[in-house]
DNA sequence: AATGAAAGTGTTTATCC
DNA sequence: GGATAAACACTTTCATT
């Protein structure tokens, strides 16, 4: 899964993954056009850029609003002393997020959650409570949506 | 490409989108042996799954680490006085935010950044220090990839 | 809404450059 | 590393229920 043989980011390349990241359905035979490549050539060049873990996977972006989750908050968790572990387990086995860094400074977790409604808070807040101080910002805006970085350097 | 007509999540319809959450790149026949329909069934199912909004689109994931942002950071913004449009807007002129949001107490903004090296957070903080207070917090582990909650109530 | 079968497309393998 | 072509697999359309 892990990186280990390196890969070249040529033009063709490029073409693929940015395909891929806009419609990871695209067939083989479309993005061999937009690269001017074969096929097989753009079948090979997608299992390389996989093997080097350059494409992680491939995955269906799904709303949680359209599930019943209408809100989304941010919260930032600072362990109480002694309680790290626990408090990262307790954040693993909450389903509730759906994402958490561990991070430098004060707040040692930033975690993502998702909520049916205001009322959602609490179940999610409270368990943490007796391990860690908590700071919650509910979202309000999808300012920037998760967006690719250009390509680095050349 | 919002929601418009309500589509129901049973059983099947799951099944689809589990499996295209896990691979968006699974082929219509076996999403159909693994739902029990027939591929032009499934076919339909997510069409109007599409259509209503619950599928938002497929994509690659690809790792930045691999392109060459071997770092990642999450930015507090808190706009001063009379600046919050001039920061949306510099904040999306940003290539290297990848995600921003707008949320709700002191810090109006929450953005995640890509870095090549520590170095890469200057040219990122310095045109935002005129506009607003920022508080940078690097990212040490996804201690929670992103991941799907469960499906809310039955 | 779903199926099955046929027609149309896309993918894979083998061979060659 | 890439191209071509034939064999194979998948997807779509359509008639039917």
């Amino acid at each position: 899964m892990t990186s280990v043989r390196k890969v070249s980011l040529d033009a063709a390349n490029r073409l693929i993954l940015d395909a891929l990241m806009a419609d990871s359905r695209t067939s083989l035979r479309t993005l061999a056009e937009q690269a001017g490549l074969s096929a097989p050539a753009v079948r090979e060049r997608i299992r390389q850029l996989e093997e080097a873990g350059v494409i992680l996977g491939y995955t269906a972006q799904v709303s949680w609003a359209a599930l019943g989750y209408g809100l989304e908050a941010i919260v930032r968790i600072e362990p109480l002393p002694g309680r790290l572990r626990e408090v990262e387990r307790a954040l693993r086995e909450m389903p509730q997020i759906v994402q958490c860094d561990a991070v430098t400074g004060d707040d040692c977790f930033i975690a993502r959650v998702v909520l049916r409604d205001v009322g959602d808070l609490d179940g999610v807040l409270d368990p943490l409570h007796v391990l860690a101080r908590t700071s919650t910002a509910v979202i309000k805006k999808a300012t920037i949506p998760l967006r690719a970085p250009p390509y680095p350097d050349g």
